[in-house]
DNA sequence: TACAATTTTTAGATTTGCCTAAACTTATAA
DNA sequence: TTATAAGTTTAGGCAAATCTAAAAATTGTA
């Protein structure tokens, strides 16, 4: 058993998110994109996290994680969530501005800590932008979620998380109040390119479908 | 102005301790030990630093920490002595379990995560072993602070702090109550070893020279 | 199918922080 | 005062993580 670098942390993490948007196994370039790095770089890494059994890695052929890579990759995804929730709940942080912070966060190394925060917060299920918090098991709840753009007019929806987790488009959400667990219901879907008025308690705003496209939500059922 | 990776951090931390215990400039194998590493280590190292103004550095004179180099030490002793609060008040930690965690924590490098820590924590003056917490400008209290092993028989105390930081002697302390807060009185010192015998509350103890030398007290004033 | 375009890997360097061994300074003691 | 001990620095190297440029493999297409 290997302990992982913070280095080798984050691009387990990288490969774990890149294998749950596309079934099928990961490949360099894309490592590389979302890393920031190069190709090159990402070659020399992915024959040292072979080597450790974190991932499966054949040349030219990319990337499988193994269930080893997986476990790493869920205990860093539980500590980053966990953070997050701290910094907004407790300390009062936007959640537009708790993601770089918690990058950080996420490579203190104790178990314990993590333990006790997660107690200290009271066992949350979901982070601040709806993302879902594995468990020291790496289990983690995945209610069905669906996009605001396959909403129907007429109907009242709970916004459950995004897909875009952007400073941006966070921080262009929180100025509407467009946040998780808030009820949106959608007044109108215009014909012509999808834009939606929607109603968020007595105001009412008009959504493009870049927007809508990227916030998730549930069905709306009275009380809870 | 550069910015510290967290080795440099340590080094800076290091070099600041060592010179508020001897006045004169520190040595490079004082250096090494408190590092644990190598003489040669170090001295790669005083390049570095001085090459970036937070030490003055002379070929085998030693060195003096400049005024930049002392405000990132201080900037990383009141972080880790933040965090320590933060591990036992609010995640119930023990004194002696905090140390390695915080040694982590302080090279997290938000200043405005430390501000809102900060204010959470209640502005605390001192960290859990009665250190005191340096301010955003880098000033901190430091009340006249004496030895329990230079109290009198019959006098009583409140223990301020300690000079001996290992978690062998902390957990040794915590077995007894005797931590930065609590009232002691001297029943008795003994004249052959200068060992003591000590009330804490109801219980009686009789403490080694070796341990009284280690713990830090002020006068005991009744109300505050 | 063959060759051009794309993707991936290799080769060779760089930086940071560390090491050992050897050389060099400074301090100490006969 | 000079030899030896103690302390410090230099030289040369290593591992991790990165880079650019070049080579090799794969893929797509005419």
């Amino acid at each position: 058993m290997y302990q992982p670098t913070a280095t080798e942390e984050n691009y387990l993490k990288a490969i774990y998110h890149l294998s749950n948007t596309g079934t099928k196994s990961v490949n360099t370039s894309s490592i590389a994109t979302s890393m920031e790095t190069t190709a090159a770089s990402v070659t020399d890494m992915l024959r040292k996290l072979s080597d450790k059994e974190w991932i499966n890695y054949e040349k030219y052929k990319g990337v499988k994680i193994t269930r080893k890579g997986e476990k790493v990759a869920l205990g860093i995804i539980r500590k980053h969530r966990l953070w997050e929730v701290f910094l907004t709940n407790i300390l009062d942080f936007e959640w537009d501005e708790v993601h770089h912070m918690a990058e950080e966060l996420e490579h203190v190394s104790s178990e314990e800590l993590i333990k006790r925060l997660d107690t200290f917060l009271g066992h949350p299920k979901f982070d601040p932008h709806g993302d879902p918090i594995p468990d020291q098991t790496g289990k983690m709840e995945s209610h069905d979620k669906f996009n605001l753009s396959a909403g129907e007019a007429g109907e009242k929806y709970i916004i459950t998380g995004v897909t875009d987790h952007s400073t941006l488009f966070l921080k262009h959400l929180r100025k509407y109040g467009l946040l998780p667990g808030v009820t949106v219901s959608i007044a109108e879907i215009m014909d012509y390119d999808k834009s939606m008025l929607v109603k968020v308690n007595k105001d009412k705003f008009h959504l493009s479908l870049e927007v809508s496209k990227n916030i998730l939500i549930k069905k709306y059922v009275s009380s809870k």
